[in-house]
RNA sequence: GGGCAAUUAGCUCAGUUGGUUAGAGCGUCUCGUUUACACCGAGAAGGUCGUAGGUCCGAAUCCUACAUUGCCCACCA
């Protein structure tokens, strides 16, 4: 039997433990014991970015993901916990061009083909380091069937999804005005733009009318886009435009005269309620155009300068120098009416932070109307759960507004299109395919949003477009933990895609977690040194300690913080556990005998067949911190520090054998390695992690009467001290207690119950005192000090005797009995009976 | 502009369907080195539960406003 060290030290065993694991193949599900007649129980990792290390948020997410794991594996499920890493397409690219630019090295120099094999060459480094970080966090997944996005299986499935949406006219080729962000010269998604409120002005322009019979003034944030303008649009019934609709006006600088347009869609309220329209450089004014058959004229290119169709005095600057220039002229021209402050949401780029750009071009996109009703039912039906369920509702609002997803990106890291195009006699073709339709075709140059093959993650990794017995098998997939800031990002589509393709949910609980953050509430951020690396907390505090100081004390959906202190706290515990399988290994020898003698046997398994109870009740509703909680309160406070001690007086081999054995298992999912390290000590021919999950013995729950009087004088001293605290009486005030416990050793009970109060062995007669019965101790109290206790018991009393008179009112009324619903009785009935309850307790 | 969440001790957080005296950890203070553990033990101090109303016999908990903070969504140029 190996010994354990005198100290709790983690380094000494947690990459030991790990290997162990992984050489008994309990990760795989087709390795357990009786593999084929569990059921299974899948997580899909959410695969991490290959752009980094491992940080904080994913240590959080994945001790989750490995409580429940370990859980559900130890309760006999078939336990598939899938993983793997995210190419991450923009996100990498970016990197992968930073590094490359430090030696010198531009990408467009280097030229796609060599380009890709730096970044491939960046995803074999990290990605490697990545799965030894998840490693360290005791990940107990099944690396077997590790994924990684760009896998030629899952380029596969994107390439068919790809196809069957396309042939299903979901998929289309358009040109629309997209996001283009001139920093990573590429158009991203509406979902990748973040709106930062940015002081600004807004300016009044006077368009002169062409026939010289006035102007008309329009307010705008971007007057360099006027060299674009090819409209001015007001609403229908805007009185104030009445005369106006039919005329031209004559745009300033460029002398260009173009019509004034009525549209619904402007918003009188807005300016002086006339717009300008620009339909090369804005949404809206893209859209007003097609309804008005306006002509484009681009005058911003894709680095954001300004084009020559703009005019030459402008040609090349970068468009805030434009807008300078453009505001200059204009004032020379007396054309500004005036300026105003104007707070407005810029859109940036939510990966460079540079402004973006709307500008036209030709991009595919996915009609993602179709998909998201099926996505919205499968919410709505109940077949998808999300935790907590206030997301829901935040879920249906984004999925009904959904608009059409742009899906092409000009960037070279990623699935390329599986798109091929041909001129035939003038006219361009086009096929979809994988590989190429013969020497006459060439491919789309573009690139997938790195989020369409996230969105087939569940089950493209279990094989899908093949029917695997593996997709049979483990999906749909049971529960998803990811981040909530991601629920539209990735849940959604993952949802729409599921539904689509396999016409079943991805999985049928999403648990949304919070972000981690530092002590002082903000966003760990590895560049401003605030963040706290979870390698390193792992070194010194050890990974279980690390683990636990991320699940208690958070809730789901809620952002948390983490701060050192806390970890430390919990590696205090991990050292507190160790030193209790210590003393206990060190004193008795391990027996399976077990009967419980003495009053203290009996308290703490009563006490274990709770605490069994609410870990798995807690886990079961995915509330781990209550677990966590529970656990550790049960292992400090009950087992150490109050039956370890009264076993040194009576001590019970079989009780404390039986109570550790229980205590290692229930801590596992939480604290693996410390609680392997243990169990090892005493079967090191047996894995932890592979024995069962402790029942509940409903033959302990007897002794809960019992040993409620262990209980009771547990708790004597604080019963005392909040009796005084009470009824008023002050520190001064004499007050003994006189227990009533039928326990037979005085010293243990003079030992438990602590040296500041002492018990007396008589009742003392004095006409001074009164003797009370709180529970099962007596309190010998001075009179004076009861008044204020007893006036408090009249008052209560009162007030409930007054309700119970009112519910019995009510239930003795037919109308109320016979007409009100059956659970409104049933309720007042309930109450009925709570507060008779309690008003016997008084 | 719309929506969501949070507000409890100096700090970080629990507080189950309203119910006796609002809890824990850390920190502070006092005492204690009894061989499982000083990464320990026994105690103490510290809270008008964000504000103002309301419902109720009874509110940290339910309702309404407001305030502060954070987050998400959004083609008012």
């Amino acid at each position: 039997m190996p010994e354990l060290s005198k100290a709790y030290n983690p380094q000494e065993f947690e990459q030991e433990i790990y290997r162990r694991w992984e050489a008994s193949g309990l990760f795989s599900p087709d390795k357990l014991p009786l593999a084929r007649h569990r059921k299974p129980f899948t997580i899909s990792m959410p695969p991490p970015n290959i752009t980094g290390e491992l940080h904080m948020g994913h240590a959080f997410q994945l001790t989750l993901e490995d409580v429940l794991a370990r859980y559900h594996r130890m309760r006999g499920d078939a336990v598939l916990w899938l993983p793997g890493t995210d190419h991450a397409a923009i996100a990498t690219q970016v990197v992968v061009e930073r590094e490359l630019r430090k030696e010198g090295v531009d990408r467009h120099a280097l030229g796609r083909e060599k380009f890709l094999e730096h970044v491939w060459k960046w995803k074999e480094k990290y990605g490697q380091q990545i799965v030894e970080q998840t490693k360290r966090m005791g990940a107990s997944a099944d690396w077997s069937r590790e994924r990684f996005t760009m896998d030629e299986g899952l380029t596969l499935a994107v390439n068919t999804a790809f196809k069957r949406l396309y042939d299903d006219g979901l998929i289309y080729r358009g040109e629309r005005i997209t996001n283009w962000c001139t920093a990573c010269q590429t158009t991203i998604s509406d979902l990748e733009v973040d709106h930062e409120e940015t002081p600004g002005k807004l300016w009044y322009i006077k368009y002169p009318l062409t026939d010289g019979s006035g102007h008309i003034t329009v307010a705008t944030t971007r007057p360099e886009t006027m060299l674009g303008d090819t409209a001015v649009a007001v609403h229908p019934n805007d009185a104030r435009f009445a005369g106006f609709t039919g005329k031209t006006v004559r745009l300033p600088i460029v002398d260009r005269d173009i019509p004034i347009i009525t549209d619904a869609r402007i918003d009188r309220e807005f300016g002086t309620g006339a717009v300008k329209v620009t339909p090369a450089h804005d949404a809206l004014d893209y859209d007003l155009g097609q309804t008005h058959h306006l002509p484009i004229i681009r005058v911003i290119d894709l680095d954001g300068k300004i084009l020559p169709e703009a005019g030459v005095e402008f040609y090349g600057l970068p468009v805030l120098e434009a807008r300078q220039r453009v505001l200059d002229k204009l004032r020379e021209l007396g054309v500004i009416e005036k300026e105003e402050d104007y707070i407005h949401a810029v859109a940036l780029c939510s990966r460079s932070k540079t402004v973006i750009e709307p500008l036209l071009s030709k991009q595919w996109f996915l009609k993602v109307k179709p998909l998201a009703a099926k996505a919205i039912r499968a919410v709505r039906s109940g077949k998808i759960h999300l935790v907590p369920d206030q997301f829901e509702k935040i879920y249906f609002q984004w999925m009904e507004n959904i608009h059409d997803w742009n899906i092409s990106r000009q960037i070279w890291w990623g699935h390329r299109l599986p798109v091929w195009y041909r001129t035939r006699n003038g006219k361009e073709e086009v096929k979809i395919s994988a590989t190429s339709p013969g020497s006459s075709w060439t491919q789309d140059h573009d690139t997938l949003d790195t989020w369409f093959s996230s969105g087939l993650w569940t089950f493209s990794t279990l094989g899908w477009p093949r029917r695997t017995s593996d997709l049979k098998r483990f999906h749909p997939t049971t529960v998803l933990f990811t981040a909530k800031d991601i629920l539209f990002f990735w849940v959604a589509r993952m949802i729409m895609f599921s539904m689509y393709f396999l016409d079943e949910v991805p999985f049928k609980t999403v648990y949304l977690h919070g972000l981690v953050l530092d002590e002082h509430g903000k966003k760990m951020s590895k560049s401003k040194g605030t963040g706290v690396d979870p390698l390193l907390m792992s070194d010194q505090y050890g990974t279980d300690a690390l683990r636990m100081s991320l699940i208690i004390g958070n809730a789901p959906g809620q952002d948390f913080r983490l701060y050192e202190k806390k970890i430390e706290g919990y590696r205090n515990f991990a050292n507190k556990l160790w030193n209790v399988a210590r003393f206990i290994l060190a004193h008795e020898r391990p027996t399976k005998k077990m009967a419980p003698v003495t009053l203290a046997d009996k308290w703490i398994l009563s006490r274990l067949e709770t605490v069994t109870a609410m870990a798995t009740k807690y886990i079961e509703a995915f509330d781990f911190s209550g677990a966590g909680q529970a656990l550790y309160d049960f292992v400090w406070h009950d087992f150490a520090d109050w039956y370890l001690e009264a076993s040194k007086i009576h001590p019970n081999a079989g009780v404390l054998y039986t109570t550790l054995d229980a205590v290692v298992r229930l801590l596992h999912p939480f604290m693996p390695f410390v609680t392997e390290a243990i169990w090892s000590s005493v079967r090191p021919n047996d894995m932890l992690m592979g024995s069962a999950w402790p029942k509940t013995i409903s033959a302990w729950k007897k002794y809960t009467a019992e040993v409620k009087q262990f209980d009771g004088l547990r708790d004597t001293v604080g019963a005392m001290r909040n009796f005084r605290a009470h009824s008023g009486l002050p520190a001064s005030a004499p007050c003994h207690y006189i227990p009533t416990v039928p326990y037979d050793d005085d010293a243990l009970l003079r030992s438990l119950s602590g040296a500041s109060v002492q018990p007396v062995s008589r009742l003392t007669v004095d006409s001074r005192y009164e003797n009370i019965l709180l529970g099962h101790v007596h309190f010998q109290v001075e009179r004076v000090y009861l008044e204020r206790y007893e006036a408090w018991r009249q008052k209560e009393r009162a007030g409930l005797q007054q309700y119970i008179a009112g519910i019995k009112d009510k239930l003795a009324n037919d109308r109320f009995v016979v007409h009100a619903p059956a659970n409104l009785v049933d309720e007042e009935r309930k109450k009925l009976a709570g507060a008779e309850r309690r008003l016997l307790e008084l």
